[in-house]
RNA sequence: GGGCCCGUAGCUUAGCUCGGUGGAGCGCACGGCUGAUAACCGUGAGGUCCUGAGUUCGAAUCUCAGCGGGCCCA
């Protein structure tokens, strides 16, 4: 049977209760098998990175994941959405490092890696236990039990695998390329994972002297003076002019310049010259034939023994001098020049910033400290130009903030490049919502597309499966464990991260032995393999034929350089196809002023102190209705105030029937919507019509993801036509004592909406849901699914819906509207009933819905009758006032005008209307004759009879007549007293059925005839077993209080009997 | 500097695909209802639809330029 509930919404408490019976029902697990041979629905959860701690960002995008796939679920899919762990990686690293207080990696050598790696798995599994924690209070719905996670062997396989194919492929490369790198961390770091900010630095212009001229120079320019002992050659634009200068210094002296002809001028002026002469110009590709001396040869050895070039480039730009720094070893721009000339990639800078040996007298120096001492010896020995102070953006390293630097290693690269075109026509297939993130941002992304450095030189991360032979340089790409298992001749099993994989060696067939290398992955290559991963491939096949590619995947803009296209890259890869179908991308979560959350800034919601305050029914809510998906949330917590309160009304509305249906032992099981469809009301019709209606525009937004038009769709069914139309129509019907069908039909009705709207909000409110649910099916039939998650979603049943309905339904609540509005006016209140309504439609269809809901709109506007004249005709009882216009009137009238004005005014005010709109023109009398009046000259204003005021509606008007009769005053009154008296056995909080005594003393006779007019009346509303009212009634009770009704004064004792 | 997105009332926003009288909620002011009651409802004030130009009979909507914000890149 149905329970009545007597508690106020209280989600905290409802919440734990309702997630204590998932996990002890293994609803989740239950609700999945439930499915199990339906249609195929493979989610691949992209994977946070266990920082511990989940943040709004984070948790809105699992509440979208969770409601699209609960929703998918109803809708009889069978699911696959094992949640997902990235676990690898720096981060993990450094924070370890800080723990231990380490600050470069000879501490981790010294700790030892076996140590140091236990740590970081340990520290990356506690991680993942927490958030996990953290997600399920939000009543996420993944598969916690299993989730893939990127350090399980199973993981490390499918990344292998993959590297093999590329190598089969010949798409992986080993090679010297420059790549970004942190000197603090000691390794590549990925385009992506440098972050740019504004820092200071110097900002030189430099001397090289020409060597087959006495006393020239090339002028170059640079930010990063510790490059300088790298520098190889000059590169100049072919195209640009160049000017030879004959410079005087201040001090007399003269020397030759070449600089670009354009930025002479202030060039020399950041070199304080005293003033110029320009021999000559000629076009950069006149320049080739120089060769200078590198300045700092002498404290360079081996840059003595290099040549010095200038060579032409297209990048070079006019700005500073026009004649670039060239140093292979330190730029990418420098790198392609190095290779396309033949240049030695000279770079005497090792992995911890420091010069090598190569560097001759700075040898040991790190390049932190060099700039200085650079410029020193470059003044020295005269070649310094200028020096100044330039503030620019610079790369950082995104975990550790050091700036980074550009060097040339030995790294393993993917060739994305020679995969771009094949990129771009898969994401064609995709379907992208919106549709921008694909044809757009996703596209520009990719056509950039450069090769992936995979490689990083360090410690927690998957380790390269390459083994390299230490004799013959041969190399092998293992792809499984087993492989290695057989080609090493171990046997057991063995532990596939760093060090334990280093020692495992396989034999050459040169003899020789095969080592690892000892590289490790970068992260994003880990959660670029999850599809697949995540299906146990390759060491499972089955599962990967089932279900890949991923039906869905959605994550926020962001992962536009991340996640989709590191997927998509590896995809390419292995299976030369995109690994997903379907990409919804969500945006960024800001805080109230439009600014980007972050911890510096100290404006970070915590999703557990909003879940603590409002619920996470009230935190999914808003996040899912407050912005479109792909916009960016600003989060602002008085909106989560309201929507709080929308799910209170929606509990109250659920609450308010249910003391009466249990009173009534309502049994839903007995009675069908067919049995009472004879007893439906207009208004009952209408609900369900609206019910079914919603469930249609739900699934519309669900199709194209648009959750915000679902749950935007869902409250205003919610306030507007159950909360604020429904339940205060039907509120009379539900206090009828008798076993009345009528009351029987509103009980059946509010029973098919409430259980249509368990299933409807079960995605997006899914506590709020399953306590609904609980109590309105499972008291009832208990057969029924044992959770309202493994119900079917509502089909809308079309038979029930009636637009015209839902139509009329609208403008009767608008001539409600516009009833207070005139009651207003005419400062009656709603208590007290009125004789009746006027309406005047201005369309056919307004005087429809008056006729098919006029009990409704008799109800609504407490009228005792509704008076409904024809479209367009004028209410017969209206007055009107003609006002004569005497600017038209005056230049027709001329001397006569005023007798003409006075004519309209004395006129009979209809007939001259009715004569104006039939004929176009009036005749009135004036003294001494008759005139003709136009439509010009006069306007009509209404007038409205005693007591009647008038308001506008979007379809016409509505007039209401106020005026007092005996009985209208009386069943006024008598609802004062009603009133009055409810309000006290509220405060005594009495039972609904509690019979009272009551004295009432009234000392104004007229009144209190009045109000004994209506005496039996007033006795049963108010449940009184004893009522005495009169003029001097002693007015005492367990409660009795005095009150003011219009002025007269009342006194009523109340007590319970 | 480039790409994509966003800009509507004090605040949060709908409407923009496909041009035709800008709708809500919160807050504010006033009023109402009364066994959903620590709930609820009505009315009112409040808009250069970021700015400017163009297309058009007509622009919040389409186009271009600019300004501000976000993400990404250089």
């Amino acid at each position: 049977m149905l329970e009545e509930i007597t508690s106020q919404y209280s989600p905290e408490k409802l919440e734990r209760k309702i997630q204590d019976f998932w996990e002890k029902s293994d609803a989740y697990s239950k609700v999945r098998e439930h499915r199990r041979g339906g249609k195929r629905f493979f989610f691949v959860d992209g994977p946070p990175y266990t920082t511990g701690h989940i943040h709004l960002g984070t948790a809105w995008n699992k509440i979208i994941k969770d409601s699209i796939l609960r929703y998918r679920s109803m809708n009889g899919y069978d699911i696959l959405d094992r949640a997902g762990w990235d676990m690898h990686g720096l981060p993990i690293e450094v924070k370890v490092e800080g723990v231990l207080g380490f600050t470069s990696k000879k501490d981790i050598e010294k700790y030892g890696v076996g140590n140091f790696i236990e740590k970081c798995k340990e520290f990356a599994l506690n991680q993942k236990d927490d958030m996990t924690e953290q997600f399920r209070m939000l009543g996420a719905w993944l598969d916690w039990k299993d989730p893939y996670m990127t350090l399980r062997d199973e993981y490390i396989e499918a990344a292998w695998w993959t590297l093999k194919r590329a190598q089969e492929k010949d798409l992986l490369e080993q090679g010297k390329r420059v790549v970004n790198w942190c000197p603090r961390c000691e390794t590549a770091i990925a385009d992506s994972e440098v972050e740019y900010s504004d820092r200071d630095d110097p900002s030189i212009f430099v001397k090289f002297r020409l060597k087959d001229e006495e006393n020239a120079y090339v002028v170059i320019w640079t930010t990063t003076p510790w490059t300088i002992p790298s520098n190889i050659a000059v590169a100049v634009h072919p195209s640009f002019e160049y000017s030879k200068v004959k410079a005087k210094t201040s001090d007399g002296r003269e020397e030759i310049l070449i600089i670009a002809s354009q930025l002479v001028e202030p060039v020399l002026k950041k070199g304080r010259y005293a003033g110029y002469e320009i021999l000559g110009s000629m076009l950069g590709e006149d320049l080739t034939s120089l060769s200078y001396e590198h300045p700092l040869a002498d404290k360079v050895p081996r840059q003595a023994a290099m040549e010095h070039n200038i060579y032409l480039a297209d990048f070079v730009t006019a700005e500073n001098t026009g004649c670039v720094h060239i140093a292979p070893g330190h730029g990418m721009d420098d790198f392609e020049v190095g290779l396309k000339n033949n240049l030695p990639i000279f770079c005497p800078v090792g992995s911890d910033g420091r010069y090598t040996e190569a560097a001759g007298d700075y040898t040991g120096m790190h390049i932190r400290d060099a700039n200085t001492t650079v410029i020193e010896d470059l003044k020295e020995r005269g070649l310094l130009l200028a020096r100044g102070k330039i503030t620019h953006r610079y790369g950082h390293c995104w975990r550790c903030k050091t700036p980074i630097i550009y060097l040339a290693t030995e790294q393993w690269f993917i060739k994305i490049s020679d995969l771009k075109e094949q990129m771009l026509s898969e994401i064609q297939q995709v379907n992208w919502y919106p549709s921008w993130a694909g044809s757009a941002r996703f596209r520009d992304w990719i056509e950039g597309a450069r090769d992936w450095c995979v490689s990083r030189q360090r410690y927690w991360g998957i380790p390269i499966p390459v083994w390299k032979c230490r004799t013959c340089d041969s190399m092998h790409v293992v792809g499984t464990k087993k492989e290695l298992l057989e080609m090493s001749g171990l046997s057991g099993d063995i532990e596939l991260h760093r060090p334990y994989v280093d020692s495992v060696t396989i034999d050459c067939p040169c003899g020789g032995k095969m080592k690892r290398v000892e590289d490790v992955f970068d992260v994003w290559f880990d959660s670029a393999v999850a599809s697949w991963a995540t299906l146990r491939f390759p060491q499972k096949a089955e599962d990967f034929e089932k279900w890949w590619p991923a039906d869905f995947i959605t994550e926020g803009h962001d992962q536009t350089r991340g996640w989709f296209y590191s997927q998509l890259g590896a995809s390419m890869v292995a299976f030369g196809k995109a690994p997903y179908k379907s990409v919804l991308m969500h945006g960024f979560t800001l805080d109230g002023e439009g600014k980007k959350m972050s911890k510096s800034l100290g404006n970070v919601i915590e999703p557990k102190d909003v879940i603590a305050k409002y619920g996470a029914d009230t935190l999914r809510c808003f996040v899912l209705s407050a912005s479109a998906p792909w916009d960016d949330l600003k989060f602002n917590s008085e909106e989560l105030g309201t929507i709080n309160r929308t799910l209170n009304i929606l509990w109250n509305v659920y609450r308010f029937p249910l003391p009466y249906m249990v009173l009534d032992k309502f049994d839903p099981s007995k009675v069908s919507l067919e049995s009472v469809r004879e007893h439906m009301r207009r208004e009952d019709r209408w609900i369900l019509s609206r019910a079914q209606t919603l469930i249609n525009d739900v699934n519309k937004a669900m199709d194209q993801y648009t959750l915000h038009r679902a749950l935007r769709s869902i409250n205003e069914f919610v306030l507007e036509d159950l909360s604020r139309w429904y339940v205060q129509l039907i509120r009379p019907r539900t206090w009828v004592e008798a076993d009345d069908p009528d009351k029987l039909a509103v009980y059946r009705v509010l029973y098919e909406v409430f259980v249509i709207m368990t299933r409807v909000i079960a995605p997006f409110m899914p506590h709020l849901a399953e306590e609904m649910y609980q109590n309105l099916v499972r008291n009832v039939y208990p057969d029924a699914p044992e959770s309202v998650h493994m119900n079917d979603w509502p089909v809308a049943d079309e038979s029930l819906i009636d637009k015209e309905l839902e139509t009329h339904m609208d403008m009767i609540r608008s001539m409600v509207e516009a009833s207070s509005n005139a009651r207003q006016k005419a400062g009656r209140k709603l208590r007290w009933p009125v004789s009746r309504i006027v309406v005047s439609p201005s369309s056919e269809q307004v005087a429809e819905a008056v006729a098919s809901l006029k009990s409704v709109l008799m109800d609504q506007t407490n009228a005792k009758d509704i008076v409904l004249i024809g479209v367009g005709e004028p209410w017969d009882e209206l007055g009107y006032e003609a006002i004569p216009n005497p600017s038209t009137i005056g230049p027709v009238y001329k001397g006569d005008a005023g007798k003409v004005l006075a004519a309209i005014k004395g006129a009979d005010v209809m007939s001259l209307r009715r004569s104006l709109a039939s004929s176009g023109q009036a005749e009135v009398d004036i003294p001494g004759g008759k005139a003709t009046v136009t439509p010009e000259m006069v306007k009509f204003e209404e007038r409205m009879p005693e007591a009647v005021a008038s308001a506008e509606f979007n379809a016409g008007s509505v007039y209401v007549d106020a005026k007092l009769t005996r009985e209208l005053e009386s069943e006024g009154y008598a609802r004062e007293v009603i009133r009055r008296v409810q309000d006290m056995r509220k405060e005594l909080d009495l039972a609904v059925d509690e019979g009272i005594r009551a004295h009432i003393r009234i000392t104004d006779q007229r009144v209190l005839d009045l109000v004994l007019d209506l005496e039996q009346h007033i006795a049963k509303e108010i449940r009184a077993e004893v009522q005495v009212i009169g003029l001097d009634v002693d007015a005492n009770g367990t409660l009795s209080k005095d009150w003011d009704v219009e002025g007269v004064s009342m006194s009523i004792g109340i007590s319970p009997t």
